[in-house]
DNA sequence: ATAGGAAAGTTGAGCTCTCAAGTATTGTAC
DNA sequence: GTACAATACTTGAGAGCTCAACTTTCCTAT
């Protein structure tokens, strides 16, 4: 027998819809605007810059960044056209590629960040108190908890 | 000057994007496998189903599940082509038209939507303790707060 | 009455994502 | 050492989404 969602659940449920979508529409609208490129490609971005020599594999960061290989390998095909990403062969295993942020990557990077931060504070720090935050930092980490998240950001002790 | 995230909100955030990813991906991925469709049209047949006479305005519904008019028109034209929903012009005014869920969408909605309640259970509420519930419910609607929601369930009084 | 603008929807092109299938390389078992 | 499977990644087709442009109908001000 199906165990239907209450009231305050279908309230809930639909509300973290509304939210998540809206803040996710939100940034990849600022990022296309400003900075012409998609959310997911900033953020492939980001985690190549946090790499030790700007370089990652491609199973690796699409680990980190969440996607599928085969999402990961069509976005850094269009990264690589537009020279903000290289990709390099690995001599220890011929399998594997390198995924290598370029300077003019890089230099993207820097110049997108300032205002997706901003949007970020808008849509979702602005908008709530401090033990808010704490709480949704947890409820977070509840819902990922056993699904492997290669995000090294989430990964450390400190919870 | 930039206000840039401390570690803290660094990790909220980076828990807020894989967590609404993940849910959102497994429900897609639910969806798409069980019962053929995207978790927007499904969001699209139940807001029909909940209205009267199961039929709303374009706008309306757009509004209700947080689409924009032209990505409303697309999927309605898909769910048209499958047979489960139908367009009906308004007398009243031209401009408008109905769409209105047939009895094969709403057949389709229901064996669909077991299913997906125990996705939602499965990915949301079972990791959660109640008053993260509460919260998570009260952070959605703060994030939420001065967007124009048009979701009925989002916009009765009990906080 | 009528012109100008607003509102409701639609359409098409370009882009991203998904899914399934495919290639190439490496590891493993006998 | 040679099949067989696993791993890493790519590719192509199909589908949904976004954005801008467009049509039609209604409203409003003069």
């Amino acid at each position: 027998m199906t165990r239907w969602l209450d009231d305050g659940e279908q309230r809930t449920w639909r509300a973290f819809l509304a939210a998540s979508q809206r803040i996710q529409e939100e940034l990849d609208r600022q990022l296309q605007r400003d900075s012409g490129m998609p959310h997911t490609y900033y953020a492939i971005l980001v985690r190549l810059s946090e790499a030790e020599k700007r370089k990652m594999r491609m199973s690796e960061l699409a680990g980190s960044v969440g996607s599928s290989p085969s999402r990961l390998s069509h976005a850094v095909a269009r990264l690589e056209e537009r020279g903000w990403v290289r990709r390099e062969p690995c001599e220890s295993d011929r399998r594997v590629s390198w995924a290598v942020l370029t300077d003019e990557g890089l230099a993207i990077l820097v110049s997108a960040a300032p205002g997706h931060v901003e949007a970020v504070r808008r849509t979702l720090f602005d908008r709530l108190g401090p033990e808010q935050v704490e709480q949704l930092s947890e409820i977070c980490m509840a819902i990922l908890k056993g699904v492997e998240v290669q995000d090294p950001v989430l990964r450390d002790p400190a919870s």
